[in-house]
DNA sequence: GACCTGCTGCGGTTTG
């Protein structure tokens, strides 16, 4: 055993030694030592199944049980962003801690009452808890924090990666540091991530305060090979069968038999190829394998499909969204195939990490795209193959090791409005001065300066708004808005849900869709896999009842595009304008990435980034990623043209100026940015308090960027101005 | 043309 295991406490070398492990993995030995020898907050970088769990608690724990704190309250804090990864890492820590006498207690919204109970009033060992428990805990028991962890000695962030420039990595780092000021003492804190592109990257969020500081220990793991299909599909108006069949029969041959996962990119296209699926297993007499996975789906549901994918025996392939791209462990699977164009780079990454995880197996992804038949009246888009060139531009990126690196931070003003009503909830009323001290001089809000601070507060406490009201001390209170939504449980997460159908059949629970979707008796459903007909819809408790049929349709379940980013789309027209024809395609795609690049060039594109279609019609190629392409396509509206986007393309047309003159004067009056009246610029939970001059300033933070607009437009321009069309 | 995540306290009843 190595150097590192010596510096462990007596209780951990007895666990590792009944393990049976005869050696630490590398990155263990490293975390270790790093752990112990230094004081300095860490990051482990390393795969799914590579020990960073053990990494990290194995020498936390052994100071613990070295050096007892007679502070009382929790020794280590833990935060996962999942309750079942709590559930699993509660499971895996409790048989260390049993070595050691050490207690383990999860917790979240399913954890029993008494086990909280018993947490609050014995606190001590580890505590692994949801950001929202953890936010309960302050809105409900602000007054025992400090008592709760006054002895914590570190805080371990496990998938780091989900908590960088988000909603919820806000939030949890604006509680970190709630955290540190009750108990007047700063927290050590321990990153875990299997995918950061970049783990430098990630140290701003773990400790902004000096990102250079932070150690990152990444594993050089043996990357398992990985082989690559590409297979392409076209459908029509007028196709006898629908293409879905195809793939659905390609899915079948390619997959049985093994243990798949089937990404469809949206709940709706689960449903419909898990239905296909079913119908040609039926078809065949043979047993079921494929089985669907998504969040609207019973917990119930998921449950069996997950126990099916990790039991061995029973071959099973779920197809699913993005449920089953992080977290639980699933066990050994074969194949990924991934439907249609991912968002991005790091998910794809991430899905194939799912497979080839047994030693000397290769990684598989097998990747189906779907493009249109060119018809006459085929739109650009379609003639470009632009679904086919973004996937291949996503599998070139991600080959190449890629993936996109986090946001910058933005303002988070949503997110900024929960922690005031958290702040003044906990300690019964806050000052302004304090307020903001807290949250951004110490906590993670630094871009919100004591200005526009302001201004959000005056926004809160506007009558009619009745978030917050001032005493005549000047103590800011909770309004009566803000009281009824901090007394609700709902308060406790910072993202925004929407409202739900639940789906019943015999009394038993098969999911929820959303209430957006027209429902009334007799209409067919397909749902959870299966085909059923509404026998009864209750309203007012938002309750659809079910009964088996045969036909239907699966329910709309919503949502907005993904951002591309702009390196995606870089390469998108490099693969254009380029000759080379990757290896992993097959016949079919081949033929159209070849019409795809015919198209580009045919179109003009090769000439310039500006081609007109006549009657005020033209098609602007701007070669950047979403956010810089809808800045200007809302600039472009904002001047009255009717404006379509695509990766990498703007469709303009009508306007009471020309293109070229629209062009100019955005160059020129970038300060003058402005968007449409309708645009809408509320997405986060607390946005509909807000007014529309602070939405447009936290959206400018994250969501436009009218910065690159004048740079942008002078390229589109030309240095001469000039191009093949009428002005 | 998208995906995912999360949730307390209390009152009533039953049981030993």
């Amino acid at each position: 055993m190595s150097e590192a295991f010596h510096h462990l406490a007596r209780p951990i070398q007895k666990w590792i030694r009944r393990k049976g492990w005869d050696e630490l993995r590398p990155v263990q030995v490293r975390t270790i030592l790093t752990v112990i020898e230094t004081e300095a907050d860490i990051i482990v970088s390393a795969t799914t199944a590579g020990g960073k769990t053990e990494a990290a608690f194995l020498p936390l724990l052994s100071d613990v049980i070295d050096k007892p704190s007679d502070l009382g309250g929790f020794d280590l804090l833990y935060i996962g962003p999942l309750k079942a990864l709590i559930t699993d890492q509660a499971q895996r820590l409790e048989s260390i801690c049993n070595e050691a006498d050490l207690a383990v207690t999860p917790w979240h919204g399913d954890v029993p009452a008494s086990v909280k109970a018993r947490g609050i009033e014995n606190p001590s060992g580890v505590l692994l808890i949801t950001p929202e428990s953890l936010e309960a805990l302050f809105v409900r028991r602000g007054t025992e924090i400090s008592r709760l962890f006054a002895a914590t000695r570190a805080v371990v962030l496990d998938e780091l990666h989900t908590m960088l420039d988000s909603e919820r990595g806000v939030h949890i780092r604006s509680l970190l540091t709630r955290l540190e000021l009750a108990r007047r003492n700063r927290l050590r804190r321990v990153g875990l991530s299997a995918t950061l592109g970049e783990p430098r990257l990630a140290c701003p969020f773990l400790c902004g305060d000096d990102p250079g500081s932070v150690v990152v220990i990444e594993a050089d793991d043996e990357r398992a090979e990985l082989k690559v299909q590409l297979k392409a599909y076209e459908s029509g108006k007028n196709d006898r069968v629908p293409v879905q069949a195809a793939v659905a029969g390609e899915l079948f041959l390619r997959l049985r038999g093994d243990d798949n996962l089937v990404f469809a990119g949206a709940r709706k296209s689960v449903e419909t190829y898990a239905d296909r699926l079913r119908r040609i297993s039926e078809e065949q007499d043979v047993p079921l394998e494929f089985f669907p996975h998504h969040a609207s789906l019973s917990r119930e549901h998921r449950d069996f499909v997950e126990q099916r994918l990790k039991g061995e025996g029973l071959p099973t392939t779920a197809v699913c969204t993005s449920t089953l791209e992080l977290g639980i462990d699933i066990g050994d699977i074969v194949c990924v195939a991934q439907i249609g164009a991912p968002f991005t780079v790091s998910s794809l990454r991430q899905r194939i990490g799912r497979s080839g995880r047994r030693r000397g197996k290769s990684a598989i992804l097998r990747q189906y795209i779907v493009e249109q038949k060119r018809e006459n009246d085929a739109a650009f888009a379609d003639r470009l193959r632009l679904g086919l060139v973004r996937s291949i531009a996503m599998i070139e990126l991600m080959l190449e090791r890629w993936c996109e690196p986090p946001r910058s931070i933005a303002l988070h003003l949503s997110t900024l409005t929960h922690q005031i009503l958290s702040i003044i909830a906990e300690r019964g009323g806050a000052s302004a001065a304090n307020l903001y001290s807290v949250l951004c001089s110490q906590g993670p809000f630094r871009n919100v300066d004591p200005q526009l601070f302001a201004e959000v507060l005056r926004a809160l406490g506007e009558p009619g708004t009745d978030l917050i009201e001032q005493a005549t001390d000047g103590i800011l209170l909770l309004g009566s808005v803000g009281e009824s939504l901090v007394e609700h449980y709902s308060f406790y997460a910072v993202f925004q849900t929407s409202e739900e159908y639940q789906i019943v059949s015999g009394g038993r629970s098969l999911g929820t869709m959303p209430i957006e979707n027209i429902v009334a008796p007799g209409m067919l459903l397909i749902f959870s896999g299966q085909r059923w007909k509404i026998v009864e819809v209750d309203d007012r408790d938002r309750v659809v009842s079910v009964k088996s049929a045969t036909g239907g349709m699966p329910p709309m379940f919503g949502g907005e595009p993904g951002d591309i980013h702009d390196k995606v789309v870089s390469r998108m027209f490099q693969i254009l304008e380029g000759e080379e024809t990757p290896a992993y395609l097959d016949e079919y795609a081949v033929q159209l990435l070849n019409q795809g690049r015919r198209s580009y060039a045919m179109l003009g594109f090769n000439d310039g980034p500006l081609v007109a279609r006549g009657d005020n019609s033209w098609i602007v190629a701007t070669r950047v990623g979403t956010t810089t392409t809808t800045t200007l396509s809302l600039a472009m509206r904002a001047k009255n043209f009717e404006v379509q986007t695509h990766d990498g393309f703007l469709e303009i047309t009508g306007g009471e100026e020309s293109l070229l003159r629209a062009l100019r004067s955005i160059r020129d009056g970038a300060q003058n940015f402005a968007v449409p009246n309708d645009a809408n610029l509320a997405f986060e939970k607390f946005h509909s308090y807000l007014t529309r001059s602070l939405l447009l300033k936290d959206a400018l933070s994250c969501r436009l960027e009218p910065l690159e607009l004048p740079s942008l437009c002078q390229r589109l321009l030309g240095s001469d101005e000039t191009m093949a069309m009428p002005e």
